[in-house]
DNA sequence: CTGAAAGCGCTTACAG
DNA sequence: CTGAAAGCGCTTACAG
């Protein structure tokens, strides 16, 4: 493995004098910074932020913090920072945290107590007091997408604003009895995303003159393809007051309502309006009508923050903080007005 | 932060005792052990394995090379690979790598030369010969799941034999106007996912004496949700010589069959057989037949391997490779005789 | 503009 | 069983 002595000897000059010239940092000869350059490009140098790290106190390394992988939102949220990331010369550490547990303080007491990281990124995960006492001791940056707890910095949608809208639209096409397919832990969770969506349904409903629970009704369900479909089997078959619109808390909810509704002989638009909430990918195949966020580009602001935070030369940690993220309602053809 | 000096003046012993105290090596009183035990955890200190690494050449981090995130296939190996790196102390860096580009040799040419990983684990990427120079190189060990290219630990699914089985499974039932949606690339990549399970499906047909082309047409598309939809209206559009089944290169590509199928008024099974590969986790939701395999536990093993080939203690560096990784035949509903 | 020296936080021979 | 010393690969004052 190549050394910034090897390149020194090579270029001639002292491994000081490598180094300001490979890092750009103090003042070097233009004549010397190219010969140095043409020897560290020779033998393939680059240096390790991991041993500048030491004097520096920089890694170059954010942490990431994400409850899945593998759901559009999230997977969507990661692929953003990363390339925004990469693109800084940041390395991004994953940390896959699920459910509270053995594991989950694992990562807060042990892997971020490594001093690998320059930042951490959290993404829509309800941090908990001594989950935010243990970053707060690290007085590292923390930068929060979604989710809940902690005071850092914080790049939120308005979820509660997304689940008004949503309902509105169902409301204005002429529907009187809406159901809500919510988040599992929407009520009990009331700053969470699904808790806020579900604010938004019931506020709606409620400005409409709705009685809920009647003619606004809500189920909770896993915010998932499957989740949805079976939510959605619950709601629309039961005989009787059935809804003829329902707004899914995520479009993959929505999908798998689709397919319900599908398998149940209801038609739809005609028979029921669906909604959902995310622009997922799949969302023009299925003609859904949802509210877009744009979790790509949420996670490329993030990696903004963060640097800006890392960047001690600015004064202004948050520019526009407090503005929520973006979103738009896109209408396509599972809405119309109820028969 | 806390330094591992700080631990030693706590329990009163040197730098050195300390160390060998928290990391297990080398001798120490058991009495001596507690005590610096009791001072790490009193101030909540935890050895930074950058300073470490300086010294041990061991960096506890690997970095996972993976072209997608959010592809089902690919979230739920990285998932595997995160919870094993953890479980063994270890971090992972994650390089989501895109098509070939700049964005890609600046992962091989910058960041993997940054001294930062003990080991690579490339997912499903096919190594180019430059990539591959570049890897040997750092003289890291290097494990690919799937993919092609490099001749380095790889773990891999029999595509050729999965294509085989599900088509010999549609042959079985009756069938003999058989479709094939394959992955894009399939033809021009033989040695892909996507060509290799085209090159079993070829095999299948021919040995039941099916002529290629006319009955057992292939279409290629991306191997999405949507590019299954697309793909499947093309082929079932068509007026004339349909086919009464398809084998869809992924099951997301099967899902945008069913789609579609539904769509132009093709009742599955009964019109139309369809078979997936994967093991999705909406398989089941879709009541889809399909070739199962298994992304986390893959994940999970090339995890194994690596740390098998880290620890120079163990002489045997694969034991059971090129063994194909295991696959089952799911039978679900979307598959029959033909009417 | 450049180099010698010190030091970041660790671990590992080497003595004792 | 324990400590003093050296050194891993870097960068940064400090002189010059």
């Amino acid at each position: 493995m190549a050394a910034i002595g090897d390149v020194a000897r090579l270029a001639g000059v002292s491994k000081a004098t490598a180094s300001r010239a490979l890092s750009g940092r103090g003042y070097v000869a233009d004549d010397t910074r190219r010969r140095v350059e043409a020897a560290a490009a020779e033998i393939g140098y680059i240096a390790s932020p991991d041993a500048a790290s030491l004097v520096t106190g920089r890694t170059k390394n954010v942490g990431v913090i994400i409850p899945f992988v593998n759901r559009w939102f999230f997977g969507e949220v990661l692929e953003g920072i990363e390339r925004a990331l990469l693109g800084a010369g940041y390395d991004l550490t994953l940390y896959n945290l699920s459910e509270p547990g053995p594991g989950r303080a694992r990562v807060f007491d042990f892997f971020l107590a490594r001093k690998r990281v320059d930042a951490v990124i959290a993404v829509g995960v309800d941090l908990d007091e001594h989950e935010v006492a243990s970053l707060d001791r690290r007085e590292k940056p923390l930068v929060c997408l979604g989710g809940s707890g902690g005071a850092a910095a914080r790049l939120s949608v308005d979820d509660r604003a997304v689940g008004q809208l949503a309902t509105e639209h169902l409301l204005h096409l002429g529907h009187t009895r809406i159901a809500h397919l919510a988040g599992a832990g929407a009520a009990a969770m009331p700053a969470s995303v699904q808790g806020q969506r579900r604010r938004g349904f019931l506020d709606a409903v409620a400005a409409a003159g709705i009685p809920a629970g009647e003619h606004a009704h809500i189920l909770e369900a896993e915010m998932s393809m499957p989740g949805g479909h079976t939510g959605a089997l619950q709601l629309l078959g039961h005989p009787g007051r059935r809804p003829t619109a329902l707004f899914a808390a995520s479009d993959e909810m929505a999908f798998g309502t689709i397919r319900a509704a599908e398998r149940l002989g209801i038609d739809v638009p005609a028979d029921l309006s669906v909604i959902g909430v995310d622009g997922h990918e799949y969302a023009e195949m299925f003609e859904l009508t949802t509210v877009e966020q744009y979790p790509g580009e949420q996670g490329r602001l993030a990696v903004d923050v963060v640097l800006r935070l890392l960047d001690e030369a600015t004064a202004d940690p948050l520019p526009d903080s407090g503005a929520p993220l973006p979103t738009r309602l896109v209408v396509r053809s599972t809405t119309s007005a109820p028969r």
